[in-house]
DNA sequence: AAGCACATCAACCGCCAGGCG
DNA sequence: TCGCCTGGCGGTTGATGTGCT
């Protein structure tokens, strides 16, 4: 797994701490004081203070994102959330464990596998297709360079927004 | 009103990989 | 080159809220 730089936005310094840069941080946890690791401190800036955070409902286009998204990638929750502005991954994860899979499910599609539950029950809107077709869902090594229709005749993906970008090379957020 | 079951979501855990001395 | 440190990630847990009986 990658590591993307943690430190490419704007106004915010790179490499070394200066001796002002911690002088500034201990003078702040000595006057507010907080008995907190830093990755807890910096889970809670990204899923909770972050000022650019959506909060809210989703959207219906939201979900059809989503659900189109991770029919791609997986439970690759880091990108999801790099196409969706305002969200975190955590958010998308936990909103689709609670809504999205129930959603798919009772539209008849493996939350999974993006299939149909169903071998009688073939594509939910005009796919026709025998359930000894169905591959497995590939893996995905990289995030570029394939394309949707090559997996399968009973995918949510080509069915529910055959319009979707479906450009999944990495960028940083604001260049979407 | 009380008790229970289920849903939601913030936070934690553990692993992996890049940075750096 | 090596080993430690830490950020980033996905999976999981647990506290809290909500609805039902």
């Amino acid at each position: 797994m990658g590591r993307s730089p943690c430190c490419e936005k704007e106004h915010t310094n790179k490499g070394a701490w200066t001796k002002e840069e911690d002088e500034r941080l201990i003078k702040h946890i000595k006057q507010h004081g907080l008995l907190r690791c830093g990755k807890s401190c910096r889970l809670r800036w990204i899923n909770y203070l972050r000022p650019d955070l959506k909060r809210g409902n989703f959207t219906e286009e939201e979900d059809e994102l989503i659900i189109n998204l991770h029919s791609l990638l997986g439970n690759k929750w880091s990108l999801i959330a790099a196409r969706l502005p305002g969200r975190t991954d955590n958010e998308i994860k936990n909103y689709w464990n609670t809504h999205v899979k129930r959603k798919l499910i009772s539209r008849g599609i493996d939350p999974q596998t993006h299939r149909c539950l169903n071998p009688s029950n073939k594509n939910p809107r005009n796919v026709s297709m025998q359930t000894d077709e169905i591959e497995p869902m590939p893996t995905m090594g990289n995030d570029v360079g394939f394309k949707v229709e090559d997996y399968s005749n009973c995918s949510s993906v080509e069915f529910l927004h055959p319009q979707i970008n479906l450009d999944l090379s990495i960028r940083p957020p604001h260049l979407y």
